[in-house]
DNA sequence: TTGTATGCGTTATCAT
DNA sequence: ATGATAACGCATACAA
């Protein structure tokens, strides 16, 4: 592989002038200019990168640290940090499957030198304080995670949309309205959990704590929990499941029952998976736009890494949107939902805004 | 950030000791090597990896270059790749939405110096030459790609997947059976298209040009080619699909149109996407297993990056598994299908391996 | 066992 | 407009 020396040494110029060519291209004349140029291309020269980062403390390179890499919720981030940071001509240096911080941290420390700036999506809450400690004065941006102070962050709305999901059922009539929560310890859980009773409390639902059932966000948990919410007394109309996964679970038990959805008992859930729309009936739940997540992670990073922000920790939150399909029961379906699709199909869900 | 000089300066030794505790660690007296761990754990220091990369000439880390990160095709195999590259100790730098070749190169000259080898699914057929321009004498896995000359590659066994699909088909008494393809240019759809021939042409199946229905890959697609395959006379009594997204616009339409499935026109996808199951009815499909795909990648490629294999390109193909439910009308389902599925769920499809 | 000195490929700072 | 040379942070051959 050639180096600047040997495109030099070909061109008669010293390697002063062939890294000018390859960088300020203004002081260097034309001819000279040429040369380099037709000599680079012929040996297949490019500046070696990790070099140039060693002189410049600029990577280019983006450190993006998540709990995992599978689904549509990480895709759908991981697909928006890409597309974000290649049109600033960034790279993205991925590191997944942290079971707990420490893992995590020896990720981070193998990324030292190698990055402008980090993304982080921590599972633990006693994470950020490790990762400062661990990341120097890089600039940091917490993907979902708590009031974290001193730091950028972006976190979903879960509140907002628990709260409109439920309003929505009680505004159908439903009182007596279970939730499956996820992980106790999981922050957008508690916050979707948190929207659930403030809307019960505001419209003068049921506010029984036997209504609240336990999950882990997973297929299986919801099905276990819906097994549970069957046998109370009196039987709720309505559930709010806390994510789409457990919504199938829940589902799938309550079909096995016997029991038809939404007459029997109406059912949203919480994340808009792309199979929501697919299952019988299509369920109602709420939106969140991973993609935009992701982009938006590496805007305010950026914004930072660049020296374009300054100052205050800036802490956005990407909006939700309820999507109403058929399993919450709702009378008046909305227009089809259109997003992202190309062509109409008749026999899809109907769907309305929150 | 500290550097070694720091630890070496705090610590009263040379830089050359503090390096040798961080690699042989033999070489150094306990006495000075406790001093030193003590230093850099109070100073909070960690070898830059850029430095080290430069002298080295190891970094550490894999090159995954990718058409796009979407769905659960590609994020099954960056996870898989994620995994292993992570038990081994390496990084990745990954770049994905390339819409031609050359974006692709501009990727890849980026990455020079940065990886130690290169993981590459190129969107098309010319790529792999003016990779190897471009990559010097890295080495390469190829994704899914053809018998390209000198690489090593790891395909999916497509043809073999079809053919069991068809042939079941077949011995369920389907004789004209359609088909709808992927894009014409796309490697995986003609090999599935290959196989849909040759069961047809080894088991007396009915060859006629009208029963191949061409799409794109996309549910929208599969949409409009369904509506095609039902002005076919006669019909056909079974359709095989070149992949899942297709079938479930094929799905959508023949539901549309009121045909039943499988009782009037039987149905089989191709991936197994998660969705698959849910579908009512659920689909009856050939499973890729794209986490090993991406693991045997970075095996296969960490075979040469470490100098443990030589010689012969290699070639390896991951098979496939059919997995029948009901949309196949098989008249003997097979058992629960549990793969990764912790509880048992009774709802749930039958299946049976091909 | 430890220190000195060189070089990895590049950019940046001086010169000229 | 161009060249010589010193950094950048580290690993390593060689010396001690």
């Amino acid at each position: 592989m050639a180096t600047i020396k040997d495109v030099a040494r070909e061109s008669g110029v010293s390697i002063a002038t062939v890294s000018r060519v390859f960088n300020d291209s203004g002081l260097v004349s034309e001819d000279t200019q040429k040369v380099v140029r037709e000599v680079a291309l012929r040996l297949n020269y490019w500046p070696n990168a990790v070099a140039r980062s060693l002189i410049t403390n600029r990577t280019h390179t983006l450190g993006v640290l998540l709990p995992d890499l599978h689904g549509e919720f990480f895709s759908g981030i991981i697909r928006g940090i890409d597309r974000a940071a290649r049109a600033e001509g960034f790279h993205l240096l991925v590191s997944s499957s942290h079971a707990d911080t420490e893992q995590l941290i020896v990720a981070l420390r193998s990324m030292r030198g190698r990055i402008d700036g980090l993304i982080v999506m921590a599972p633990d809450v006693d994470a950020p304080s490790a990762i400062r400690a661990s990341a120097g004065d890089m600039p940091i941006v917490l993907l979902d995670a708590g009031e974290s102070a001193g730091y950028d962050g972006i976190s979903i709305a879960n509140f907002d949309g628990a709260y409109a999901a439920v309003r929505h059922l009680m505004r159908l009539g439903h009182r007596r309205v279970a939730t499956v929560t996820g992980p106790a310890r999981n922050l957008d859980a508690q916050q979707r959990l948190g929207g659930y009773r403030a809307a019960l409390a505001d419209g003068d639902g049921e506010c029984d704590p036997r209504l609240e059932l336990h999950g882990d966000f997973t297929e299986p948990s919801g099905f276990e929990a819906a097994s549970q919410l069957l046998r109370l007394e009196p039987r709720p109309t309505a559930v709010f499941v806390g994510n789409d996964h457990m919504a199938v679970g829940v589902l799938g038990a309550l079909t096995d029952a016997g029991m038809r959805v939404p007459d029997d008992l109406a059912l949203v859930g919480f994340d808009d998976i792309e199979m929501a729309r697919y299952l019988t009936p299509p369920l109602t739940t709420v939106r969140v736009d991973t993609f935009a997540l992701g982009e938006c992670a590496v805007r305010c990073l950026l914004g930072r890494a660049l020296g374009r922000a300054g100052g205050e920790p800036r802490r956005e939150q990407m909006p939700t949107t309820l999507v109403v399909r058929r399993s919450c029961g709702s009378t008046r379906p909305g227009p089809v939902e259109v997003a992202g699709r190309r062509v109409p199909q008749p026999w899809a869900d109907p769907a309305e805004p929150a």
